[in-house]
DNA sequence: ATCAATGCAAAGATTTTGCATCAAG
DNA sequence: CTTGATGCAAAATCTTTGCATTGAT
């Protein structure tokens, strides 16, 4: 099944509304997969395709979205949050390297499947989610 | 040498003036070490010390002693940033176990050095930082 | 036909800024 | 003295909410 289906149905089976403004922001969404999309920046793209849309909709769908795991929300420090569609293959997770001087966001592999186990034992903490990011410099600022 | 008076000096020779409002902001934070207090809390406090002062102030410190690597920003997802002082040896970092049921924060030791430096290598890309949090249910909760 | 979803504008919450005044160095 | 620091209030940002209206099921 391809990737916009599973979300339809996601949101369907969970009791909402299918509604062409959730649809074209779904769109703009699949359609950044690889991008951290601030809320405006989703709303800009979103009105392209659907004007009359609120951002208040965005804004609203977007909190849905995340209920329902389709995206995460990340921080990477800059005063507002960026969202970045999950993998449908749910188990996969990813870090982020962010560069302080050109803030170009680069992916890592997940690399905390050993460590998690370690702390659960440690702590008697049950992990549920994790968030890792680094913060420096990029080969290309490094120069 | 005591920890606030390396604060101080670290402010002294950065050029910046060892004001009253500084140092009863200073002297707050330093007395909350182990919490992870908001700005809002940080002037609260602070304002029982020195009832004169401003909010903005407080938020013109705290952005000092950001810069001067002084404290850490973290953002809990709560909405608001929270700030917690540095050990005084550079070198010391620690991650942070957030339950997501009584929002309780706990500190796990720094498990990232080898990480770092594979990360180093494969990206070419220098860290200089890192935040990692683990969410989930705390021992606690978890009953 | 319902009841959730929308759009708009207003309100909230957090943080920043402009500016006249003050005080640390 | 001089220049940065302060306090206050206003503004800027980002996000949420109330409410009348619309529209998906």
């Amino acid at each position: 099944m391809k990737h916009i289906d599973k979300i339809k149905n996601l949101v369907k089976e969970n009791g909402y509304k299918l509604t062409p403004q959730r649809l074209a922001t779904i769109e703009i969404i699949l359609k950044n997969k690889d991008k951290h999309l601030t809320t405006e920046e989703i709303f800009t793209e979103v009105k392209k395709a659907y004007p009359n849309i609120g951002l208040a909709t965005v804004y609203r769908t977007i909190l849905l979205l995340d209920e329902l795991k389709i995206l995460t929300k990340h921080n990477f420090d800059d005063g507002k949050y960026r969202y970045e569609l999950n993998d449908s293959s749910e188990s996969h997770h990813h870090h982020h390297l962010i560069c302080s001087k050109c803030s170009r966001v680069l992916e890592v592999e997940d690399l905390l499947t050993d460590l998690e186990e370690k702390i659960e034992k440690t702590y008697k903490f049950k992990i549920t989610n994790h968030n890792l990011q680094f913060f420096g410099l990029c080969d290309r600022c490094i120069k």
